[in-house]
DNA sequence: ATGTTTGCAAAGGATTTGCAATAAA
DNA sequence: TTTATTGCAAATCCTTTGCAAACAT
């Protein structure tokens, strides 16, 4: 329970309560979850916590810098751990299935928009569509 | 009034409305603009139409491939023509513009995942998040 | 005339907010 | 004790849907 983010927290004046410990065990766990899903998967443990919680938490929790989201197509954001290595995201539009690749994989285009646009990629939330290996061979 | 669509929409059924033509007008002048600012945008021609008729008008017109969207981080989709020549966006972060570069810029991109994870790519709906070069500096 | 499309109002899903009660410090 | 946090309910925002009236063909 000595966890270093609890010190964080108290140290800016907020407190360490069983929902933000559970809303971070969520995310660690689910990686890529939907607010909705965060919340029903804290609620196998602690049934009463409210939806608005999981909100105000994962909102927290970001500012914090302990989580990140990620806008996947149309669904709800997606949020996961921030100590996670940074990885780009791959979505397929035939399963649905996200795929965590290396950031390595965009350097071409980093160097690329750095060059001749001057513009600094922000590689940790680069999301990519297509079809993967799978659906494209079925 | 002789727009080649016309005939497309009638073959299949539909109806050509005036709704329907203002709808498209305003994906051509504003270039990735929301339901919302369509329809604001269509309200300076045509006060009564509805903001359903412009969701359904713009489902309609994307079903025909006459437009498409993409999903610019946490705002709503924004809307576009389909016969613009294909692009990747750069969204900056600072200021909020979308920039329109060519889909070349991905190609390193696009030869990685495709030979390490058999992805193919699709490279129209690719969106870039960072920093502009105007924001940079400031 | 016939069947599509529209405007309106109501429903829905996701997220935010106000507030009194609860719990961390 | 003090004040941040929670649960609840209501409010908001965006989008969809049902339906009768209006319109394109």
């Amino acid at each position: 329970m000595a966890e270093p983010w609890h010190e964080e927290l108290r140290a800016r004046g907020y407190r360490v309560t069983p929902q933000r410990q559970l809303v971070l065990e969520a995310v660690t766990a689910l990686r890529h979850a939907t607010p909705e899903e965060i919340c029903t998967e804290v609620q196998r443990t602690a049934r009463g916590v409210n939806i608005s919680t999981i909100y105000r938490t994962l909102e927290l929790l970001e500012q914090l810098g302990l989580v990140k989201h990620t806008h996947l197509g149309h669904k709800p954001p997606t949020y996961h751990l921030a100590s996670e290595a940074d990885h780009v995201h791959l979505v397929c539009r035939g399963c649905g299935e996200v795929y965590d690749v290396t950031p390595t994989v965009a350097k071409g285009l980093v160097d690329v928009l750095e060059q001749e646009y001057g513009f600094e990629t922000d590689v940790q939330h680069l999301t990519v569509y297509g079809r993967c290996r799978n659906c494209r061979t079925t």
